[in-house]
DNA sequence: TGACTCACG
DNA sequence: ACGTACGTGAGTCAG
């Protein structure tokens, strides 16, 4: 038989500090947890056993304690983000029929070494999965160790073992004992590290063989001292470093074997701990939502009904859950449920009739849809009371999945069995005002009521307006301008060759990086994890070394607007003539709308070249675009919420705040500064906002990183409102576990509590960051809003097609266009009321390349 | 699928 | 002692 011993303190740890902190909506972390399940599929899969161990600690002391106080001494206790996470973790397993096994006074590994002496004396194989390259030594020919690591897991066998450290196991136990391991305390012998006490037991193969012959062995005087020095110590560590085999444990290996699971029993459990893709891995998806209300649980009602008959009832109510199905811009069904009801009809008139009627409140997921949907033929919907999708965005805005029977996982309601298939869509719907219902209780809970009906769902209307409108474009410039680029890039593609000496793909980084840095020989500048970085930061470095370099970059420019732009773009103008991208308004962590297929927010303007695309952005015949675009929104922001004196008063004085800014941190009057200082407080400004650091500053602005830090701290003294706000944001994230903008709009920030330095210190910088980005992100969304309400209500015939953050663009008939930038400016800088003043231009052209300032 | 690169605010 | 600024989406390569 095949034994499967798991380190089990080992495994978690790697799985705590391996990935991202994720918490259950109660704040219950859960990220070991995950991690551990999966590894341990991963390890099941790999060595297929007929049984499983899984060894834990148990705290109390060890022998080894007592024999040397040190012990251990300086190895830190579990952060309790870990420890909180250990007893749902033992529970879940023991659900699964996995055996835990544990010691008093024994570490888990003692119980590795037990359990693979056991097995192996009886005549089985025995497979050790760990994390710690300790568990090493117990390594024989009928013992593997199935190390995981960061990378990829490796399977030790003694063959393995004198490949990668030209010894065998036991005298891996040797080698310690002589270079000694911080971690666990043993001293070993000060001096020699992994590399001599390597050799020297390759050579030797035992410490008591050294200390026996100490003075006839060949080596240099200086080990001999040292050796002669920590003898003692050695010998201490040769006795700590050695795994013992004697744990009080059940050698009776059948017992380990895994047994049947209460199926319902695990996929209630990891439902509680929001392990939701656990369940699929252990395939327990057909596992009801209760094992003890199945009895009790109503089975789903479904009748299809005529459009006439189900407004009559509809009429009678004052509010109704409304789920539909539309695709290709046709109702395939909508349905609605009353009093457990679930009534389907397919009569799009009908629909229309209940999505007009303003007495009768619409809960619903997916509301851009449905505005869609009434927007393309001319009628309102009224009183859309509720968005499950957009409220749960509200709630947790770091989730990925808004889908209907996730929410209903996450929020506790059980949804009803499904006879069949066909019923299967309407499953949700069954429970949807119970769901909603929680939902909305969050909400308010939270404050942010206003936040979800005032905004984003009249957002969602907005945007399907802008989906549905599109952007016309100049699909021959595109296409020319596409075969334009493709010349250059053959052009350029012969003479890299030339160049280089060799045909390859310069596409790929991997085979680039060995032409630069292998065959060229150029310096490396940097390395990723695969191989060496050949980003337009090290080329450019790079540029004056070989003239390769320069063209390179200009491959790479010019194949990212031949490829992404044109003819990513080509592939997606609709039939219209027009592109209709999809915004999508429950994306990001901070609150702003995202873009895609294609992406309308990153169309090139930092250079002339790139630039050159948005002339094929174009206002249809006799209109025009008039675009407007806050300035310094986010700043203009900071110096809101910080309440920072001097800050409000440079913006209250002028409009270049970085000239202002400049003055302040150099100290020197608005008339003396130079562009460059100007140009470095430009970045000192951005820094502030993104949660800056001195390295990353020093390295924009390429100056020493004692500079950049002189230059944060002079700023913070004279801006000292956002010093202080900084700190205030930071401690409030830490206690509250979340930080939020000035309209409510939250983001949990999970990683603050993170026993990882890196991942607490990117918390801070999100916790810093978000309530400015995401206040930004709130007022531009209220402008829109606004801005549709007003050219509905004055008449006019322009619409706003796109946003980019912070601008707007408005198509609009030519007669229209001055009305339109007036209205939008005034919209725009009056969508709330700051400390300070918010400023937006606008401009009226043909092409977005013109409209733009 | 993940890594790398690069386009935008 | 460690890596190095916030938020996105898309194309390409390679396993």
């Amino acid at each position: 038989m095949r034994l499967l011993v798991v380190d089990g303190n080992s495994i978690v740890n790697r799985a705590y500090y391996g990935i991202r902190p994720l918490t259950t909506k109660d704040g219950q972390f859960t990220h070991a947890i995950y991690g551990f399940m999966n590894m341990l599929l991963k390890i099941e899969k790999d060595e297929s056993p007929d049984a499983v161990a899984i060894a834990f600690d148990l705290k109390t002391p060890t022998f080894r304690h007592k024999a040397y106080d040190g012990y251990k001494a300086n190895r830190k206790g579990m952060p309790p983000e870990l420890a909180s996470q250990m007893p749902p973790l033992k529970e879940l397993l023991e659900l699964l029929g996995y055996k835990i096994v544990t010691a008093e006074g024994y570490e888990a590994d003692d119980i590795l070494g037990t359990l693979a002496r056991i097995a192996e004396e009886g005549g089985n194989e025995c497979v050790l999965a760990t994390g710690d390259r300790d568990s090493l030594q117990l390594v024989t020919d009928k013992t593997t160790v199935h190390l995981c690591t960061n990378r990829q897991d490796i399977r030790y066998t003694p063959e393995r073992i004198m490949e990668d450290y030209g010894v065998t196991p036991r005298e891996l136990i040797e080698i310690k004992a002589i270079q000694g391991d911080s971690s666990d305390n043993i001293p070993g012998v000060a001096g020699i590290g992994p590399k001599g006490a390597g050799d020297l037991i390759q050579k030797y193969h035992s410490i008591q063989y050294i200390y026996d012959n100490l003075d006839s062995l060949d080596i240099k005087d200086g080990v001999r001292k040292k050796l002669t020095a920590s003898k003692d110590s050695a010998i201490l560590s040769r006795m700590l470093g050695e795994i013992v085999t004697d744990a009080p444990v059940n050698g009776d290996l059948d017992a380990y074997r895994v047994e049947p699971k209460d199926r319902a029993a695990c996929a209630a459990y990891m439902r509680k701990l929001e392990l939701f893709s656990l369940i699929e891995k252990y395939e327990l998806g057909d596992q009801p939502i209760s094992e003890a209300k199945v009895s009790e649980q109503q089975s789903l009602v479904l009748e299809d009904i005529d459009g006439n008959i189900l407004l009559e009832k509809i009429k009678a109510l004052d509010k109704v859950c409304l789920g539909f199905d539309i695709s290709n811009n046709e109702l395939k069904y909508f349905a609605v449920l009353i009093d457990g009801i679930v009534y389907r009809c397919s009569d799009p008139e009908a629909f229309k009739a209940v999505l007009e009627d303003g007495e009768v409140k619409k809960l619903t997921e997916n509301s851009k849809a449905l505005f869609a949907y009434a927007d393309r033929r001319g009628f309102e919907v009224r009183s859309l009371a509720f968005d499950a999708e957009l409220a749960a965005y509200l709630l947790r805005a770091s989730d990925k999945d808004y889908s209907d029977e996730k929410l209903c996982a996450v929020y506790g309601v059980e949804l009803p069995q499904a006879e069949d298939e066909q019923l299967a869509p309407f499953r949700s719907l069954a429970v949807f005002d119970r769901l909603c219902d929680r939902l909305d209780n969050e909400i308010k809970a939270n404050g942010q009521e206003r936040l979800l009906h005032e905004i984003e769902i009249p957002l969602a209307k907005v945007l399907a307006g802008m989906e549905n409108v599109g952007f016309a474009v100049d699909r021959q410039g595109i296409a020319d301008y596409g075969e334009l680029l493709s010349a250059q890039i053959s052009s350029l593609e012969q003479s890299i060759y030339e160049e280089a000496g060799q045909e390859f793909n310069i596409n790929s980084p991997k085979q680039l990086g060995k032409v630069l840095f292998e065959d060229m020989k150029l310096p490396v500048k940097k390395k990723t994890k695969s191989g060496y970085s050949t980003n337009a930061e090290v080329l450019e470095s790079l540029r004056y070394d070989n003239p390769i370099v320069e063209m390179v970059l200009s491959y790479r420019a010019l194949s990212k607007l031949n490829s992404t732009y044109c003819e990513g773009l080509l592939k997606v103008i609709g039939d219209d003539g027009r592109i209709h991208s999809s915004f999508n308004q429950t994306e990001t962590r901070t609150g702003r709308i995202s873009s895609t297929e294609p992406n309308l927010q990153n169309i090139p303007v930092r250079t002339e070249l790139g630039r050159e695309m948005r002339r094929f952005f174009c206002a249809r015949e006799g209109w025009m675009l008039v675009d407007a675009d806050y300035s310094q929104i986010e700043l203009r922001v900071l110096a809101h919420i910080a309440n920072d004196r001097n800050m409000i008063d440079a913006f209250k004085n002028g409009d270049d705040i970085h000239a202002i800014t400049a003055s302040q941190v150099f100290n020197m009057p608005l008339d003396m500064v130079t562009p460059i200082m100007r140009s470095r407080a430009k970045a000192v400004n951005f820094g502030i906002v993104y949660g800056i650091g001195a390295f990353s500053l020093s390295k924009d602005i390429n100056v020493t990183v004692r500079e950049a830090k002189q230059y944060i701290e002079s700023y913070l003294r004279h801006y000292s409102g956002v010093d202080a706000y900084m700190q205030r944001v930071v401690e409030q994230a830490k206690r509250d576990g979340y930080v939020e903008t000035m309209f409510g709009r939250r983001r949990d920030i999970p990683e603050l509590s993170s026993g990882k330095f890196q991942l607490k210190a990117f918390g801070e910088r999100v916790a810093r960051n978000m309530p400015i980005q995401g206040t930004a992100a709130d007022i531009i969304k209220i402008a829109m809003v606004r801005v549709d309400e007003r050219l509905t209500r004055e008449n006019l015939r322009a619409r706003l097609i796109l946003q980019v953050h912070d601008e707007l663009i408005v198509e609009a008939p030519e007669d229209e266009c001055e009305r339109v930038a007036a209205l939008l400016r005034e919209e725009m800088e009056n969508a709330v009321k700051l400390s300070v003043p918010l400023i937006a231009d606008a401009a009226v052209g043909k092409t977005w390349y013109d409209a733009k300032g």
